[in-house]
DNA sequence: CGAGGTCTCTATCGTTTGATAGGTAACCTA
DNA sequence: TAGGTTACCTATCAAACGATAGAGACCTCG
């Protein structure tokens, strides 16, 4: 399961990361932490002080690397969409590369974790560089007028769901996986004049049906 | 906090889905719920027989509601594209009224829970449906051509992600922001000529030099 | 050899967890 | 008014949790 040639430290990295992001972080013991990596429980406590200490050094590895790529990102060159494709394809084909599934670091129950509160601001900043990454890109027309903060959001969620997903299986490449992830994420953001207006509205006209067909009460403040 | 002419049990549900959607599930007690319904601890176990019971009440709710949706949103009527949005629309606009926080039920800690595997298998059945409806869609030319199983998946986190957001903050019009996300959902899927083949080159040209200055040292397999 | 450091072990701690037992007051119905 | 049901309470449980204490095994270096 876990490679043993790797130093202890960082086979607990592996497991935890692993574990964390298949059960949720609360859920997972120190106990079960221990037995994936083939150690007691107490003796976790001699590479780490504590549990949440190895979520946080989960978490700065990971904010750290994607501060850098979004720093780097952010600097004049090219079109500001093509640094956005540029950003998210590093971001998911480093990801998906790790020896550690990052897809733990973010979720809400460890974002809300008191003890965390220091690395949400990490966090934060991170999805900050990104929305203003694209609203450059709105600046300048190339990408379509759009809440900045939602669209960082969304695309960052996308990001984590296919992620979680792709690395269930290990056959995936990770570069022709980044760039499906990549090309999916600017699609939703390139300002062209596709048929989606024609569409939506047709989407829009059935949508009291929809509603009446799935037994749906309408609350009143929609 | 909570609306004290609901009924008890109403009550816990509503509080229930909302600690376990900001801390997570493992991470909120039956003691926390209690407290924030303003009854003691055991009191919860008249209404409920266990903790997960909680859960799997508000995973009901939801996905017996979603089935109902896609399986109307499948029925020849219009594009594919169209009843797409349709029932991103519906979906979006629903969950951002209810009363309950659903992004609670479809975290990977729920969802990989034994207790809930039953569930679980309702879920990849929404999953199957979504997708079945993108292939539609792909298939008459009027989506690109991608795998199915991995847009939806994006779909459906970049549901959840904005969501959580969304929900956080009271004054987000449903009507608005479901027609929002709709239409960000469906532009990543439609198949219409746009720059994106210029810009994904333009990225795909810088990524070297973004790792480089990003400090990444790429993967041997990548 | 012997001192110091690293790593893991067994044993155990106090706390928190989900859940149970049994009692009490309020309410409805015959 | 008697019997039964509903809904909450206090008191308490066994299990699991994160973390600590202290000893033994191993290695390195003077």
């Amino acid at each position: 399961m876990t490679d043993h040639s790797a130093p202890t430290r960082d086979q607990i990295l592996r497991a935890a990361s692993r574990l964390f992001a298949e059960q949720g972080f609360h859920a997972t013991s120190t106990r079960d932490i221990a037995a994936a990596v083939g150690i007691r429980q107490p003796s976790l406590f001699h590479h780490f002080s504590s549990k949440v200490e190895i979520m946080a050094e989960l978490q700065r590895i990971e904010f750290d690397t994607s501060i850098r790529v979004f720093d780097a990102a952010r600097r004049p060159r090219g079109s500001a969409g093509a640094r956005l494709f540029g950003a998210v394809f590093v971001e998911v084909r480093r990801m998906i590369s790790a020896p550690y599934d990052f897809t733990c670091t973010t979720t809400a129950e460890v974002l809300n974790e008191p003890a965390l509160a220091g690395q949400r601001v990490l966090w934060e900043g991170i999805m900050g560089a990104q929305a203003a990454l694209i609203a450059e890109g709105a600046a300048s027309g190339e990408l379509i007028e759009i809440d900045s903060d939602f669209a960082s959001r969304g695309v960052d969620w996308l990001i984590e769901g296919v992620l979680i997903d792709a690395r269930r299986r290990d056959e995936v490449d990770p570069s022709a996986f980044a760039d499906q992830v990549a090309c999916f994420a600017l699609r939703a953001l390139l300002a062209a004049d596709a048929r989606i207006d024609e569409l939506r509205d047709d989407g829009s006209a059935m949508v009291e049906q929809l509603e009446s067909e799935a037994g749906i009460q309408r609350p009143a403040n929609g």
